[in-house]
DNA sequence: AATTAGCACTCGACCCCTTAGAGTGCTAAC
DNA sequence: GTTAGCACTCTAAGGGGTCGAGTGCTAATT
């Protein structure tokens, strides 16, 4: 598709203005790369490049910057493997470790481990899934008239709130119905779960004891709700970046990221479930994003399924910003 | 200590620079606000309030904004109460019912909420209480190998993570761990809790069996780690703010939020601890937040100690936030 | 035929200067 | 005590001018 001078040509373009934000013109890149070419030749080859798509100018007498088509050439046939640093590396596996063995607000600790590694944006998502079956519900008796709701689901996920219970039950009557619930609920797979049926589970309980309802629907309530966590950190990281100089681009991004349901929604479309998902502008398919790009890593983190994205501006330092997610998923999996 | 036609001028100036983000002129302000005076007077009345450190002067020959001092008068002395539109006030409680009866995330939800209607940043902190008792700790077995850690605490907080159980154990040894656990912690509060206790016990249980090590470390940790909770939402709304056109002075901000520990301890110094707590500029006590003023609210609800923020610029409608707040309060209280 | 030197041209970034306007402080009159 | 009048100050905005990096084209070179 693209003879081998032309190839060497965008790729220096490319990691040229990953790294300097600036357009890349004809002279620096002679000087900068050692290439055995006069100026004038890499224009006639960028011009081409121009032509087929692979490169931009912002004005006329300006240097080139990719298109998102040239990242894209540069992702899929470009690019080599990030070498990075041992040290850093093993410094980076002691942090997991830590992580690992510290496991209150993990997700969340793993968040900010992302985005101050990458300094990108990290988006963490733990989808509820529908298919896990429920494991253990539990009502623990806190004061007179308040409790504790606890839904344990097989794999691992717990949603929990604080519910008010009438105050005529006594801690025998919770036990009873704990048991009743569990027995009827136990091995259910959350999507099998509707409200008819739970309708019906608290129609037979108050046969034998009424004042009840309050918690059923918390219950219901509960088990309804897809409980879909998303996490996102770093937003401050792209500040930094020239391409969100102008304020309104990063506050179109962060309302963007504020719509959990939708950013959920584009982490589980994965078209190459075995490797990382890369998507450059908008592949993305969010308007807010055409100027950024995403990369996702799917893994299963004790039999969770978890969704791990990098979004960064569309000039980002591909190979590291890959490389680390690759590392991270063979280290979880 | 102002004398009647200062305090009116002063309270004139405040509020048109809240609106406005711009200094305010002697002509301006003669002409909004209908006082019978000329400009000239009003400018020196203004040189005098300039005197005593209520009023500050951009530039020689700009218009004036409040001092810090002048706002800490214009709250304490000045501001009358708002005036909330009934409609809003009532889709308002509508929004929080509504929070209330799905409690699914219930306090990230708030902090949305909070954010939006008055648009600055909400803080909400939860912080542990070490004065709780351990309520209730369960294991609850997932697959081979797996099971779920959960601590719930008097005050219906709940901790869980997913823990790797030794593959020998079979559930009734599990059960039986479990009510050893309980039998031995329920009741005891939080700070009581030490290591040595934990290890004691991990003694005594492993003579009855081995392999609960990895069961009893986990356990340890989960009892000994203090999960104060932080949430923060709607640091958009800021950039909107003229006074964060500046992006270092917003990223400084952005920074400073993300040390939840310093932020968390921030807000649990509360010196009017019956009614809000007004904090402006330097009262914060945090340099990145020398341009910002911040009240929160602390109240409880449903057992838990919860403290409420807004941070906002020093030029915050006060009325409105402190107002908004107080019902807030009412509500939950 | 491919490459390159040379050259005229383009365009944004930066600096400097001017101007307009809002606001001030002071003085003298009311 | 208040106000009109006035000279003064300072910023924001706009208009050139210059600089420099970069381009495309053409003609010479290899």
């Amino acid at each position: 598709m693209l003879d081998e001078r032309k190839r060497l040509i965008l790729n220096a373009v490319v990691q040229d203005y990953i790294c300097s934000a600036e357009p890349v013109g004809s002279r620096t890149l002679v000087k900068r790369h050692r290439i055995g070419l006069s100026p004038a030749t890499i224009r006639n080859e960028m011009a081409d490049l121009e032509e087929m798509g692979f490169l931009e100018q912002p004005h006329t007498s300006a240097g080139r910057i990719p298109s998102h088509l040239g990242y894209r050439f540069y992702v899929n046939s470009l690019m080599g493997d990030f070498q990075f640093d041992p040290a850093e590396l093993h410094a980076l596996e002691q942090k997991l470790s830590d992580l690992e063995s510290q496991p209150a607000n993990f997700t969340r600790q793993l968040a900010k481990l992302l985005s101050s590694v990458t300094s990108y944006i990290s988006l963490i998502a733990e989808p509820c899934d529908t298919a896990q079956e429920v494991r253990h519900i539990d009502i623990i008796p806190l004061t007179a008239g308040v409790a504790s709701l606890i839904v344990v689901l097989s794999d691992g996920a717990v949603n929990h709130t604080t519910i008010s219970v009438p105050s005529g039950l006594s801690s025998r009557q919770i036990k009873s119905l704990t048991a009743f619930i569990n027995r009827r609920l136990q091995g259910i797979r959350l999507r099998d779960i509707n409200p008819a049926m739970l309708n019906e589970l608290r129609d037979e309980f108050s046969g034998n004891m009424k004042l009840i309802d309050d918690i059923m629907s918390f219950v219901q309530h509960m088990l309804l709700a897809r409980d879909d966590q998303l996490i996102v950190d770093g937003a401050k990281n792209l500040l930094s970046q020239p391409e969100f100089k102008d304020i309104n681009k990063f506050q179109d991004l962060l309302a963007a990221l504020e719509q959990n349901d939708v950013i959920l929604k584009l982490m589980q479309v994965n078209d190459s479930p075995d490797d990382l998902d890369i998507r450059i502008g908008a592949e993305i398919g969010l308007e807010s994003f055409y100027d950024c790009s995403l990369v996702v890593a799917t893994f299963t983190h004790r039999e969770r399924k978890v969704f791990l994205g990098i979004l960064g501006p569309a000039r980002m330092h591909y190979a590291k910003t890959i490389g680390f997610l690759r590392r991270l998923r063979d280290y979880f999996d």
